[in-house]
DNA sequence: CGACCTGTTGATTCTGCTCAATCAACGTGG
DNA sequence: CCACGTTGATTGAGCAGAATCAACAGGTCG
């Protein structure tokens, strides 16, 4: 899979829905497109409108670690350094706004907020990560996703199981047998290829542990 | 292991290295004391002066995943919300400093900063924990303590083998596995249980891949 | 000295990776 | 319209690696 870093889609003009100044506009990054990559000069902060993000790291024998699952609210550009760490790419084709160049005259204890959330969303996977089996790892980020689109029955995978692998640290194929586990116990159902529904929301909490 | 919360060693009174204005006194914890819990009201920040001190967080079933290990020049106690997501302990007595009510008249930019150092630390880890095998998964680990000691052929292992385990997902039993297989190919070599020396520091960066 | 704790090693089981085949969905061109 | 190629997803068989269970060694402290 190549990142076609060509396109660029058009931008859309609005009003900051917090600030409630006139904002940069939107930009809509297609589907697998990239953001910015690793290596990058440190630049503004962004934020998820709609879509989905992933934040990438690619390791010295070419595996890829997906480090984190952007979607709308969330904000991401974050570094200790001058440059990027991680890539960032849009994963389903998302609406981007960017906040405000990182010299910023933004209130830093804004600024603060959003890096400690940032902060809360690594530990919180690296909670999952830690995670014994594979069908663990999945329950929990199903668990995860439902809560983050606010649906308890209805979970939507924009992501390919692909990048789900790289996200939990297995391959796609186990991903496919740990979904195959989770129905096969009446846990969830698969609609689609991308859309699960919850059958049974306390045995999949149950399975985070 | 039981944590002694009780323990609370004497405290010394010093200039800050950074600000060079009189600071808050030192504190020192035993070993496996801890310093805050899980569920506590969020605090002040807090800096290693010396010695090790650990973060960690205990799952629904029971068990424990270490999301950092903390050394000298390293600030902890960030968090999103009003309690603390994680509890930090000593390792092996470590003397901390309370850098100011987090309320704070510090300057935001700095704490901003180190903000961003405590992501740049987690996400880090992240990438250590995505390291596929167990031996690889040390080697990063050594690799790393080596780095942040700033001595490329002697490594001190505070922590005992159980906490590595917890650190890097896996059992302590494996730790063990994993150090024997490093002194087998002549990588390393154990001076003491927690002294280990670097014998081929090109061959150990190459497993970190 | 004996009790206890930490660490090491061995034997067995089981989970997940690898390699491989198959299938479904989609787009293209004849 | 259908044959074909491509891509993503599922499933199977065999194998490697780590967990588990268990025994044992070394050190420390009472």
């Amino acid at each position: 899979m190549q990142i076609q870093s060509t396109f660029r889609a058009e931008t859309i003009r609005g009003l900051h829905p917090l600030t409630g100044r006139q904002s940069p506009a939107i930009t809509l990054y297609g589907a697998d497109t990239m953001i910015y990559a690793e290596g990058d000069a440190t630049g503004p902060l962004y934020l998820v409108e709609f879509g989905t993000v992933r934040i990438c790291r690619v390791t010295a024998d070419g595996r890829r670690q997906i480090t984190g699952f952007l979607m709308a609210g969330d904000v991401f550009g974050f570094e200790a350094g001058t440059v990027h760490a991680s890539s960032a790419e849009s994963v389903d084709g998302a609406g981007i706004r960017v906040l405000r160049p990182a010299s910023g005259d933004q209130p830093t204890g804004a600024l603060l907020q959003m890096a400690l959330q940032s902060l809360a969303r690594t530990q919180h996977q690296l909670m999952l990560l830690g995670c014994r089996s594979a069908n663990m790892r999945m329950a929990a980020f199903l668990f995860d996703l439902s809560e983050r689109q606010g649906d308890d029955r209805l979970v939507h995978l924009p992501m390919q199981r692909n990048d789900i692998a790289d996200y939990l640290g297995m391959t796609f194929e186990t991903v496919s047998r740990a979904l195959r586990y989770l129905k096969d116990h009446g846990i969830v159902r698969l609609r689609t290829i991308a859309d699960i529904e919850i059958l049974n929301r306390h045995a999949l909490e149950g399975m985070c542990e």
